[in-house]
DNA sequence: TGGGTCAGATAACAGTGTAAACTTTACGGT
DNA sequence: ACCGTAAAGTTTACACTGTTATCTGACCCA
C-alpha cells in the first residue's frame, strides 16, 4: 500500500469497515477482506486497531453517538409538547434506528457479551447518555431509573427479534412499532412505584 | 472411532454439542471440537447433520419443547388461579428459563438470522406453541395474537439485554425481573385495544 | 552520511466449516 | 464359510478466519 500518514489508513479502515457492516452484515466483516478491500494487508489493521474486538468497539461508539444525535434531535422538535407525547416520538425514532441500521444496532445491542469483554468502560458513558433520556421522561422518583431501563428493554425486544427474524411474518412491523411505542408511553402516565 | 450402530453415535454428538454449549458457550461449538470430544472425525458428523446449522436446529428445537414444558408445567399449577395470577407464574418462567439456559436462550432466540435460514419452517411450530400459550392468558379479541407477541418481546427485551451485558450492573436482576413480569400482568388486565 | 522511527509487508501459527474420495466394518444371502 | 454390498468412518484437501513475530523500505533529522 502506498503509504499517505498513518490516520488516513486508520479512515479507510473505519469507512470501508461501516460499508462492509451496512452491505453484507456483520458475519462478513473479516481482518482479511477489509484489507483487501482498502488495499493493505491485514496486519496493517492491527497498527490502528488492537485487534478485532476494538475495530468493533469504534463502531459500537459510532452508533451510539448517532443514535444519540438522532433522539435529540426528537427531543428539540418536541420541546414545547407534554412528555407522553414527546415518549412517543422518543420511543418511534429508537424503533426507526434499530430497524433502520440493522447491522449497528446488532453490534451495539446484541452481539455476544464475548466481544464486549474487552470493551473500554468508560465507553459505556455514550451508551448511557441514550438510556437516560428515555428516563428523564419519565416521573420523578427512587424507580425513574430502572422504569427507564424497562421501556429501552421492551422496545428492544421487539427490534431484536424482528432483526433476528424470530417473530411470525403475519405480523406486520407497523402493528408491532404502534404496539411497542404505546407500551412505552404508557410508562409515562404510570404512578411510579412506591417503595 | 469403534462403530456402533448410527444412532447411538448421533445421541453422542448431541450429548457433546449440549455439554459445550452449557459449559463454554455457542462460540465454542466446533465441529472439530466437538467430534474431539467424542472420539471421530468431523466428517463423520456430517452423517447426521447435513451442517453445523442443521446440527444447532436440533438444539434449538430441544430448547424449545424444554421451555414449552416448563410452561405447560406451569399452566397446570395455576389452572386454579386467575388469569392475573397465571400471567405472572407465565412470566416469570419464561424469564426464568431465559436466565438459567442462556446459552440455550440464545441460540433459541438471539442467534444471528444467517444461521436461521435454513431453519425448516415446520420446525417453528414448536416455537409457536411457546408463545400462544401468552397470547390465550389475553382477553379475547382481534388484536390478541399481537399483544401476546408483545408481551413476549418485552419479557425477552430484559432477558436478552442481560445475557448480552447491556444492561448497567447496578440494576439488579431481580428487579428488572419484576418489573418485566408486572408489565406483561398489566397487559392481561389492560383493555384490548378496539378496531 | 548515518540513525532512528514509523508505515507497511511477509510468513507463519492455530484454528474454522465443509466436500470428495477413500477405507474399513458388519451383515445378509448363497 | 464365503463374498458382495451397503453403511460407518477416515483421509486429505480447500478456502477461509484472527493474530503474531519478524522483516523491509521510506522518510526526517542530526
Amino acid at each position: 500500500m502506498t503509504r499517505n500518514g498513518g490516520s488516513q489508513t486508520r479512515a479507510a479502515i473505519l469507512k470501508e469497515a461501516r460499508r462492509v457492516l451496512l452491505d453484507q452484515g456483520y458475519t462478513s466483516l473479516s481482518m482479511r477482506s477489509l484489507a483487501g478491500a482498502i488495499g493493505c494487508t491485514p496486519t496493517t489493521i492491527y497498527l490502528y486497531f488492537k485487534n478485532k474486538d476494538a475495530l468493533i468497539h469504534t463502531l459500537i461508539d459510532e452508533g451510539m453517538n448517532m443514535l444519540h444525535g438522532k433522539l435529540a434531535q426528537v427531543l428539540e422538535e418536541t420541546a414545547d409538547s407534554d412528555s407522553i407525547e414527546r415518549m412517543r416520538a422518543l420511543a418511534g425514532a429508537y424503533f426507526d434506528f434499530g430497524l433502520e441500521n440493522q447491522e449497528y444496532y446488532e453490534v451495539m445491542f446484541m452481539l455476544h457479551p464475548q466481544h464486549m469483554d474487552r470493551y473500554p468502560a468508560v465507553k459505556y458513558r455514550s451508551a448511557r447518555r441514550n438510556l437516560e433520556l428515555f428516563a428523564e421522561q419519565l416521573p420523578e422518583g427512587p424507580s425513574r431509573p430502572v422504569a427507564g431501563i424497562q421501556i429501552w428493554s421492551a422496545l428492544h425486544g421487539t427490534i431484536s427479534l424482528l432483526i433476528a427474524q424470530r417473530i411470525d411474518k403475519k405480523f406486520s412491523r407497523d402493528e408491532l412499532r404502534e404496539l411497542a411505542i404505546e407500551q412505552a408511553v404508557a410508562m409515562v402516565a404510570a404512578r411510579p412505584i412506591e417503595n
